[in-house]
DNA sequence: CAGCTTATGACACAGAGTGTCGTCCCGCTA
DNA sequence: TAGCGGGACGACACTCTGTGTCATAAGCTG
């Protein structure tokens, strides 16, 4: 697809992640972000609208896609299972490079901005997930509770799997959270 | 305490409030909101980090006064009630002028700044409480997931509290909240 | 080659935040 | 009563974000 330099999207995030580890993000500029990747800084913004998103191009939009994959579970799958199926395999795809999460998640960490950033992502997944709750029948209302919590569930379960030194499988630091969470919840 | 005029923050949040009302919260300027409020642009930043805050000057730093409280609950009560007992205290008092509530979350859910911003305090309140659940001896995974858990059900029931008609206690939407999160979770 | 599309550069501009300095008013003290 | 010190404010000045607009160069299509 791409006309000029073929990967401008890709060069202005290398750029950044470069340069906020080196520098730290909050004292980084737009400005440098572009001049290392060689555009301007209009560019950047054609490219993302705004500084912290650019940390987040991957995860942009695929929401439509979670939705769908949990409607498309049968109705012999409960709305729990449906849901962390799903969710497995989103954390299974997004922790492919585990190294590169674990650096990410360390930059999230380091700025206010960025957690901020992260909650909205999270919410949009929690959004996506009572989407296809309700594509499936559940009540709304059951729709949203559930999908937060599970999103909630997935976060924790993100940031340990990001963070041990061992890797082991998603799905059990997924199971592990929802667990933790019912027996909490159950006394 | 107050030297000058006698309420300079009160009179910002009132002057803010009334022109996001008026114009949306996006197209008001902050030296709109100061010069309403008889100040200038600069003072306002002395009051308020930023645009957003302005409209969450209540909820700020109570989080150590919700750690506390749930820490203060004795070894009878299971970490659950400790965290529940408190939010619905919390609820209950946000929930003083339900009016007012209701038309900040009408503001809140017509920018995506201003819900970036509710989650950043939702999420600071979820780590009071894992700071409370953590003092009453609560492992940190638990005390973590728990904390989060109990802020997911303690917003869901503040947004239906604040759009209900008829007002209805806050701890009965809490309550319905977590039942139906437990229900949901163990199917 | 002519015409259309697309990514980009080049300005220009309003607005958010921040640093700094001066000023005015208050309470306190001799 | 005179002076002192501190806290809240105004006045600039400045950097950076984010956006609108227009021009340009490269590719694609007929």
């Amino acid at each position: 697809m791409p006309r000029w330099n073929p990967d401008a999207r890709a060069r202005l995030v290398a750029a950044a992640v470069e340069l906020f580890r080196e520098r730290g993000y909050e004292s980084v500029t737009i400005g440098e972000i572009a001049e290392r990747a060689g555009l301007t800084r209009r560019s950047f913004f054609r490219h993302f609208p705004d500084k912290r998103e650019v940390l987040f191009a991957g995860s942009r939009e695929k929401t439509p896609e979670i939705a769908e994959m949990i409607a498309a579970h049968g109705d012999d799958v409960s709305a729990r299972d449906a849901a962390f199926r799903t969710l497995t395999e989103v954390g299974d795809y997004l922790l492919h490079d585990r190294a590169a999460q674990a650096l990410r998640q360390d930059l999230i960490a380091s700025s206010l901005e960025l957690q901020e950033r992260e909650r909205t992502k999270m919410a949009a997944m929690g959004a996506a997930v009572a989407d296809g709750l309700r594509a499936r029948g559940l009540p709304v209302d059951d729709a949203e509770a559930l999908g937060a919590v599970a999103t909630e569930a997935f976060h924790l379960a993100y940031l340990r799997a990001t963070r041990e030194a061992e890797p082991t499988p998603f799905a059990d630091h997924l199971a592990t959270s929802v667990a933790g969470i019912t027996r909490l919840l159950t006394v």
